[in-house]
Order: C-alpha cells, then sequence, then structure tokens
DNA sequence: TGCCAGATGAAAATGATTATCGTTTAGCAG
DNA sequence: CTGCTAAACGATAATCATTTTCATCTGGCA
C-alpha cells in the first residue's frame, strides 16, 4: 500500500543516485512512521541511530525522494513542511483535528469524474489530490465537555 | 458569495477590533484581489496607497482575520503562506500549478456523502474541508513543450 | 585497488516569521 | 469638543527554517 524500504532503494539505484548510509537512514526514518514528519523531525530520528549527520543531507534527500514522487510533501500550519511515505497513486486523504493536531488517514474517495471534469474545463494536467477534512476528533470533542 | 469589505468591517467592529486605515488598507487589497496573496504580497499592495506601514502589522492583520474566519489560509510550496478572501461556508477547493504556484478556485463539490460517512466512521465532527488537486496548468505545459 | 562524479557536512547567507518595546491613535466618556 | 486609555502601530532585533557555498569524503564501477 505504501511504498516500502526496498522499492524506495530500488528506485534510487535505477535513477542513478548513490545508496549511502545516510539515505538508508533517512528512508528508514521515514517509513518507519505513518505520521507526517517534519525535516526537523526527521533530522531528530535519524540522529539517535546516525549522529554526525548533517541536517543539509537530511533537506536534500528529501527534495531528492520528493522529486521521485516517493515520498508526499505536505505543507500545512505550524512548522509548515512535512513528509509522508507516499503510496503509488497520487493522493493523500486526511482528517485533521483543529484541536490537537492528529491526523487520520482514510484510503478512499470518490473524485475521478471531478477530476476529469476539471482537468478539462481549465486545462490542467492532474497529477495528484489532497484531500482534508478538518474537524474534531472524538477525545477532544469529549474532553470539551459537548 | 466571498466576504465582503463592508461584511469584514462590521464583523471587526462587531468583536471589538478597532478600525484602523491599515487595517482598511489590507482588507482592501485582499477583497480586491480574487487570486492568492503573500504576506509580502499584501505588503507590496498596501504600501503603494499606504507607505509607511509596517510589515508586521500586515502579519498581525492578517492572523486576526483568518482568526475570525474572514480569509483563508493556505500552504503550499514556494513562499509556503498565502491568504485568500474566504466564502461563508467553510470549505475551498483549488487547483495548484505545481509548476508556476498559481491558484484556481472552483466552486462545485460533492463530498456531503463521504463527510457523513467519514464523521460517523471515526467519530469526528467535520466543520469544513480542503480539496485541492495539483497539477500544471496549461501555460506551463505549454512552456514545457509538451 | 584506484578513480571521480556525486554526496556529505560545517559554516555562512538568506528569507520568512515572531517578539520586544516605546510611541501613536481609535473609540469612547465626560 | 477635549482627554483618557486600551489597543494598535512600526522600528528593530531575535528566532527559525531553508538554501548556498565550498572543501572534503566515498559509493560504485573500471
Ligand atoms: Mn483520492
Ligand atoms: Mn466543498
Ligand atoms: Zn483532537
Ligand atoms: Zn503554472
Amino acid at each position: 500500500m505504501l511504498y516500502n524500504v526496498r522499492q524506495i532503494e530500488s528506485t534510487l539505484r535505477q535513477r542513478g543516485y548513490k545508496i549511502t548510509p545516510q539515505r538508508r537512514a533517512i528512508v528508514r526514518a521515514i517509513t518507519g512512521c505513518r505520521e507526517h514528519l517534519t525535516p526537523a523531525e526527521i533530522y531528530g530520528r535519524v540522529r539517535r541511530e546516525h549522529p554526525g549527520i548533517g541536517l543539509v543531507t537530511v533537506y536534500r534527500t528529501l527534495e531528492t525522494l520528493a522529486g521521485l514522487g516517493l515520498i508526499c510533501e505536505t505543507h500545512a500550519g505550524g512548522s509548515c513542511r512535512s513528509y509522508l511515505v507516499r503510496r503509488p497513486a497520487g493522493h493523500h486523504h486526511h482528517l485533521i483535528c483543529s484541536d490537537c493536531g492528529t491526523v487520520i488517514d482514510f484510503t478512499d474517495c470518490d473524485l475521478a469524474g471531478l477530476e476529469r471534469r476539471l482537468a478539462r474545463e481549465k486545462r490542467f494536467r492532474i497529477s495528484g489530490h489532497l484531500l482534508e477534512f478538518v474537524g474534531q476528533c472524538r477525545t477532544c470533542r469529549e474532553a470539551a465537555g459537548i
């Protein structure tokens, strides 16, 4: 369902990128987490196994992986940029709690028809989509006493 | 369809915010544009009519307006943060060009069924949604020679 | 094994956003 | 109309994320 370490390293190799311990560590950190991670968070995790790695390398590797479509770059509030392993199809769906920030992934949507229509009307070549519902999760709703 | 200057100023007044010339100018700049504007762009526009305004004031006012739900804050590639006048209902739909950053608004979607199902299954109280299609706009596709 | 393009990391530069703080002013009471 | 005061403003500095630069290192191949 999501890309795994083997697939990602294989793609890197195929495209002529070298497999370095740093890249391995970064890929492991991302695939080992189902949530979105900021570059700084990834740096923190990678450093535990691989002290001495540079934050710059993290940024560079994330850019490479996102360019290859292997991970998904998301921009949202707060530290703004974050990354998640990508599922082969180019779409993402989230339920976001506006109180605690929890992000829940859901898998199904039916936007193909809308996508085709928009591509035609607006002359866009659409490569992916992001669908996010914002609200209050069960826990936060109960905590708020509603 | 979208909030206008009068509605925005009225809301500010109701909530006890003062109507200053700076806020007026910022509100005018945003409502006078259908596209997303970054804080820096808004600053540039406001400065033409109101030299001497501080960039800090732009940031503060944008935060206030977004907090009141009068404008919509979006995060995307590039300069990352941008703002758009909001439509009263709590949803937004964008077509974003990943090359040049152009954002096109579209109005219709049919997510009510999905929203109800998710609310039930995930126990969320959903208050709004964001649907973004990412791709390449006509201009950029042609510039790329495809 | 040796080579070298590509990869790395330290350090500095840049750019966006936020915090501080003394000054100004919108809105209201008198 | 004044005068008052909490709110808002703007200059400046601080912070934080990201990018650039450049000297050094190394993965993968001959
Ligand atoms: Mn989808
Ligand atoms: Mn909608
Ligand atoms: Zn929550
Ligand atoms: Zn474009």
